[in-house]
DNA sequence: ATTAGCACTCGGGTACGTAGAGTGCTAACA
DNA sequence: TGTTAGCACTCTACGTACCCGAGTGCTAAT
């Protein structure tokens, strides 16, 4: 339905434009490389392009912007990824050299350093905690009524948490809950663990603990608070304000606000989806991020456990860059990661 | 040196312009409540006290806004701590009703709520970690070749870190370790792990462990490795773009980047001074911090770890309010975690 | 089908005039 | 002598007018 010509100059148009960010005019337009026509041709077909939704003037008598449809068109079919400068492929893989042994650490490195190469904010969902194994668990006393619970995972997370004992209780009780409690938890996910804790450990801890019912109240309660934010991690959460894109200083206010609150991270990053997405303006769930792409890819721990990378950047976002270097990293996570913790 | 007049529109002139952020002239002052006096009168008195230098123009015709010699004299001298009203006082008490065990989780809410109330963007620092005693060290394997340390210090803190163990190393080696680990290190600060480690566990190692070296060396490697950054904690970092005193977008992002870098922390707040402090403008140790005033005050558990308390907002802060709201928070958080660890 | 030519539009910059808030100074006043 | 009314002056903010340049849409010629 649009001639190669009119593909054409779409696509130089909307390179143009994310590389300017200044509206393009036919003249400006003709002088590019590739362009063999005069900018009257260049007006009619911006016109038909125009009236077909995929571009956009700011006013009157200025030059065409692309249009959410445009863009949408633009990464649907004229995105022809090109391979990184060896630069930025050593950049990105510097995380891997750093020998760091901690799944955070890497991520955490990850974010950062993606935010560096790209300019933009990144947020990076470590895999979900919930699906890991318990390794261990153990139980420290710290002063007459309180004591930590320390459960270890399969991947090296460690989870604690403080919770009070009854005044009184026999400390040799709460060493006997812990044995217990090992004994019957270990090889359990988090997930499952407030399940197994009232089916099995419950009837056990009965028959060896004296009043049981309050310590393993006040214990139950304290593993099963959820501590979900945290496991995101940011880069670059200034970079906004970096982009000439965003001067409405409201606006920048809303989109932090969005960026940093936990609860609107699943409607930011899809959890769960595999492969690369990419959201274009008002394709966001949120609307204080109209204004914004999104670019996610997940990547994987082995086979089942997947986290996100997130890029949020300005629609007129350099998506070619991005979508390659976003491809590399979730490779390249994704491997390491299962390498560290092959041996679970 | 100065009259009561010139005292008591030196006071109203920063207190209006606290409160409007726009320059005060001298008829808009006659009509306060408590002046007596003509315009006039506040135009001569007014240029007294801007070649004094208490005062400043915008621009030849402009009202005066205090310079920092005026808010300076204003904290020093003419500051009267009003009691806050019993709503505020009700909110910042509000985190204890909340029945946290953790210092972490206390603090963490402390400086969400302390932004809330003021508007501002707050800092605080948790207790120095490193003053931590050694309750209970462990080490759970995790694969062929990593196991995780633990160490649980008197205050419920838990640090964890991953470290490898060499290939082939026989599994009951590390048990023994973790043992002696654990008798010698039990009591010991972790300002004093490093020495200790090398002082007294080598040598009962080398009788004990078969090839004690490498294990030791990668094992000390992982517990000494700082994570600094991680009893920082923010609140309303964004508060910052709420102030109409902040337009400029080079200096939002400067003074936002010198906040969140830890390595600037120091030079933020002074850690380890008692008390509270008020740095006006370019008394701050930070050129991006010189449009900023900075509130800081300490707190403390027991008698000697402390921790700090900042404020960040415009020169043209409440500082009435703010002195007011640390004092109270300082002396309530002090009670609240000496209480929370009094047992240890 | 393409393009040169032309009238038209709009944003941004500069110049200018005015209203309003504020100042400094002088002279009158208590 | 300290205080105040009066007044000329200054500067900002705002609105209007104007022009320049880049760009468009349309028409007519190629």
């Amino acid at each position: 339905m649009l001639t190669e010509r009119q593909l054409l100059i779409l696509k130089v148009t909307v390179d143009d434009y994310i590389q300017s960010a200044q509206p393009v005019g036919s003249n400006q337009l003709s002088k590019k490389a590739g362009i063999s026509f005069s900018p009257a041709t260049i007006r009619n077909e911006m016109a038909d392009l125009e009236s077909m939704g995929f571009l956009e003037k700011t006013h009157t008598s200025s030059g065409r912007i692309p249009s959410e449809k445009g863009y949408r068109y633009y990464v649907d079919h004229l995105l022809t990824p090109r391979p990184l400068p060896q630069q930025d492929i050593v950049q990105l893989r510097s995380v891997f050299e750093e020998k760091l042994t901690e799944t955070e650490q890497v991520i955490k490195r990850s974010a950062m350093i993606l935010s560096e190469l790209t300019n933009y904010t990144s947020i990076l969902l470590g895999p979900d905690v919930r699906r890991h194994i318990v390794k261990k668990l153990s139980i420290v006393p710290l002063t007459q009524d309180t004591a930590v619970a320390i459960i270890v995972t399969d991947s090296g997370h460690v989870e604690n948490r403080i919770f009070s004992i009854p005044p009184g209780l026999n400390p040799s009780d709460i060493e006997k809950m812990a044995n217990i409690l090992n004994e019957r938890l270990v090889g359990v996910s988090l997930n499952n663990l407030h399940l197994r804790l009232e089916q099995e450990t419950l009837t056990i801890l009965k028959q060896h603990v004296e009043r049981y019912g309050e310590l393993f109240h006040t214990f139950r309660k304290a593993v099963l608070l959820p501590h979900d934010d945290e496991n995101i991690y940011y880069g670059g959460k200034l970079n906004i304000l970096k982009q000439p894109d965003f001067h409405d200083l409201q606006k920048i206010r809303d989109l932090m606000d969005v960026m940093e609150e936990a609860k609107h991270i699943p409607m930011i990053l899809p959890v769960g989806s595999q492969g690369l997405h990419i959201r274009i303006g008002s394709e966001n769930a949120l609307s204080a991020m109209e204004d914004c792409s999104v670019i996610t890819v997940s990547y994987n721990i082995g086979e089942e456990q997947t986290g996100s990378i997130a890029i949020i950047g300005p629609k007129r976002m350099d998506y070619k860059r991005i979508v390659s270097i976003l491809d590399l990293l979730s490779g390249d996570l994704s491997k390491e990661l299962t390498r560290m913790f092959k041996g679970t």
